[in-house]
DNA sequence: TTCCCCGCCTCTGTATACCGAAGGCCCGCG
DNA sequence: CGCGGGCCTTCGGTATACAGAGGCGGGGAA
């Protein structure tokens, strides 16, 4: 594997799990020396990632770690409900019927495991998201989507999920997997849309509510 | 300026206008030479053009121009109206009355100006996309945007607008415009939709008529 | 004549050297 | 004692040198 690889890598999930807070400075000869490589490939990954919205690059500056905050959140939740909405609405229309039908049964089956944990739910979710990306077949939109995924990532450490939340959660994508199931393409937008809005709401009373995650005690490997 | 902005500048131009075309391959040292640069700063625009989908890069292999084909209009164009629509929704909520109100009088006397030729009118319906940019104020949504217009200006090569088009194409414009003053979310969006996929329909049937634009006859500088 | 293998050559990937600019610190002057 | 200017240091930007890998062509053998 090339070094510039390995080092955009490290950096993104040292960005993305906040090891590298925002506002931190990324010099080039410290970040080469830290990652054991010269200063060339490290200059491609600050490259890479200042493109993907991860660092800022100012002249004469070497990258700085994009700030996120709690104002974000709406701004992130207005492109995220452009992007998913119509992700599931393509989803409804060419899913492959198994796939689904197996994700149906495993949110049935998902209030059980809430017991104890939810990480395994959170597995569940992505796997529902990566089935929609297969079903949607569209690079274009592909790569919108994963590109706010990155800052969903970022913007996720700000707040706690509400336990109580996770049930309504559940339910919510239930109706989402059976819609597009049903090839319900209207339904399957907007019960997205819901989904979203009741996340969204779920998290802005978090923040203002003070249930920050500390960075310290929080780890997603 | 930098030589990297230099050199992503100019590629990126070269791919947009068709005088690098899809499946050039772009060898490190013989653009360098080209643009007289060295091979540092070349890599540098070599991989943010990457980042935004306009080269492939693959091991061992320099960057080769995307391809694009008629094929790519519909997901395109799944992705501009998940992306527009929601602009136009939020512009039609914070959009400066001032701004659009001259937009409007702009397309009202717009007909008259497309006896002479249809270049004032497209810069018209640019003023219009930075208008919304600008009221929308979401960065995160501004950068998806951004990325995708990239691939629409390639795209828009394939296919020459047909005359009486454009005429189509103004009053369905000053619906938007109308629908944004008068903070109407709802039919700003669907005025939208309504544009896109009748400009879709539009585009697929100059494509299918063989319309195609020859790449040296027709420049937009 | 055709296919396969070996060797050369070019090109990417990485490291490093050089240059210019900007910022910080220290010294001197008011 | 405070402020300003100049010098020095450090870091980003660029060029270039070097190594390894992959591809292509030529030659030999079947």
């Amino acid at each position: 594997m090339r070094a510039s690889d390995r080092a955009y890598d490290v950096l993104k999930e040292d960005i993305l799990q906040w090891r590298l807070v925002p506002g931190t400075v990324l010099g080039e000869t410290e970040q080469s020396e830290r990652l054991g490589i010269s200063r060339t490939p490290l200059r491609e990954a600050i490259t890479r990632l200042a493109a993907e919205g991860l660092v800022d690059t100012q002249r004469g500056r070497a990258g700085v770690v994009t700030d996120v905050s709690p104002a974000n959140l709406p701004e992130l939740f207005e492109l995220r409900e452009a992007l998913e909405t119509q992700a599931a609405r393509l989803a409804a229309r060419r899913r492959d019927a198994a796939t689904f039908e197996q994700l149906r049964e495993d949110f049935l089956s998902a209030p059980a495991s809430l017991v104890d944990g939810a990480s395994g739910y959170y597995e569940l979710v992505a796997r529902l998201d990566a089935a929609i990306d297969v079903a949607i077949a569209n690079p274009f939109l592909l790569a919108s989507l994963a590109g706010l995924r990155n800052h969903l990532a970022r913007v996720r450490r700000l707040a706690q999920d509400n336990p109580s939340r996770l049930a309504e959660s559940v339910s919510e994508h239930l109706l989402i997997v059976q819609a597009i199931l049903d090839r319900d393409e209207m339904l399957a937008a907007q019960a997205t849309a819901v989904h979203l809005r009741k996340s969204l709401a779920n998290l802005l009373d978090a923040v203002a509510t003070g249930d920050a995650v500390s960075n310290s005690t929080k780890g997603t490997p």
